[in-house]
DNA sequence: TTAGTCTTCCCCCATTAGGGGTATATCTGA
DNA sequence: TCAGATATACCCCTAATGGGGGAAGACTAA
């Protein structure tokens, strides 16, 4: 299985990595692959910045638990700064909260740090195309939650919540019930009358099948609806 | 940039396309690297579900917009019954709808067609180690969903929901007005008495800065409290 | 020991919400 | 033209909610 880049100017990495045995074996493995400079490493978060925003590499392996500032921190200040500077997360961390969190921060990629080295050389390939890398020990995990929260934030399918639609006047006052405010309140906001407030109440209650204003606002926001 | 894998057994591929240049373009392209064959290739999602789940590729191109059933119907029907096969999605569809449904599907890839001949081979590569692989057209916007959904999942940060928190009596109580039962019906439930069901929420309302009911229930919704 | 928190309960009272019923005017589609 | 939907409004009445105040017992930490 060979690739060749040919003529290609180097591709310019920097190592943030605090354990020095990673770091080492981090820049033996790069510096033997040819096409690939390391032109620098920190071992500190906010220094790494300083570094990486002056030599502006073409990837940065970036640690996560790092001293001064953890590396999702860093990897934010950098891709806030220079967006085309490409940053991996290289990390034992591997718990959702900071692989999402790093993902937030702008991170192309996210290794964790018992993958092949191989699999390493990918990744960095991969980003300097623009794609993403998503680790072996991650993927599923991280595409399932990604559709999952899809679905999450569309109305389910498969239980009917409105018996009947509701009327643009009656999505009106229920907007307002979920804001916050009494019948006398949306009566005053909207030029009416309490009584035709509770009656638009009880059209919405019907409508949703429940006997409270609380009910009602708890399944427009569960649905989706407002 | 050159990648070798020696003495592997060749990666077996089969090509879901309906569109015929472009299926023999993929085919072209996978035939000339050298540790691919090209085992078999359908143009319709029905014949293609039985013929991969015959020959067992390692890797399915799996076009979206095909006859008689869709791409990502079939993924979900090929991955259903042998997870191991890796599906990278190649089509033009670049919505998110087609995006996140094929991830859901179990997709292991996604390319757009418009990407270059070499990022598929990386794709391809990248996914029979078990990684995912998001094309750089999509990457960004993918992973950018994905925490943005965790976020929304998530109590935000930036404005204090609590000003004290909730004992553990009140959230049971706040739960359960969230579920929808009145004072009575959880004074019931929980066999207490109705003023001790009020004093619980006047202490709620209170810690939540709210003045009602259903202001509390929307803000622990909205806050995931509940 | 004391102070603070949590849990439970009670009283008083005013306001709000909600169930039930009724009516009119306007608009739209069959 | 008629029926149905929507919007507005009113009446009666009861139930529920919520603001205010107070108290006691159990537990924990300083």
């Amino acid at each position: 299985m060979i690739l060749v880049m040919e003529n290609a100017p180097p591709v310019t990495i920097f190592i943030v990595e605090d354990h020095e045995i990673t770091r080492i074996g981090l820049r033996l493995l790069l510096e033997n692959m040819p096409g690939y400079s390391v032109i620098g490493e920190s071992t500190d978060g906010k220094q790494a910045i300083k570094q990486v925003l002056e030599f502006k590499p073409n990837v940065v392996i970036m640690d996560v638990g790092l001293t001064s500032m953890d590396g999702i921190s860093a990897t934010k200040e950098i891709k806030a700064k220079a967006q085309n500077i490409k940053v991996i997360m290289f990390t034992s961390h591997d718990n959702d909260e900071d692989i999402f969190a790093s993902f937030a921060a702008g991170a192309d990629g996210y290794c964790l740090k018992d993958t092949p080295g191989n699999s390493l050389i990918m990744a960095i390939n991969a980003v300097i195309t623009g794609a993403g890398w998503l680790d072996p020990g991650i993927a599923t995990r991280v595409l399932s939650h990604c559709s999952d929260a899809r679905d999450k934030a569309m109305p389910s399918n498969k239980e009917p919540v409105l018996n009947f639609p509701l009327s643009d006047r009656e999505m009106e006052v229920l907007r307002l019930v979920v804001e916050g405010l009494g019948n006398q309140e949306i009566a005053h906001k909207l030029c009416l009358s309490v009584e035709t407030v509770k009656t638009h109440m009880r059209h919405i209650m019907e409508k949703l099948s429940v006997s409270d204003r609380t009910q009602a606002a708890v399944k427009a926001l569960k649905a989706g609806l407002v």
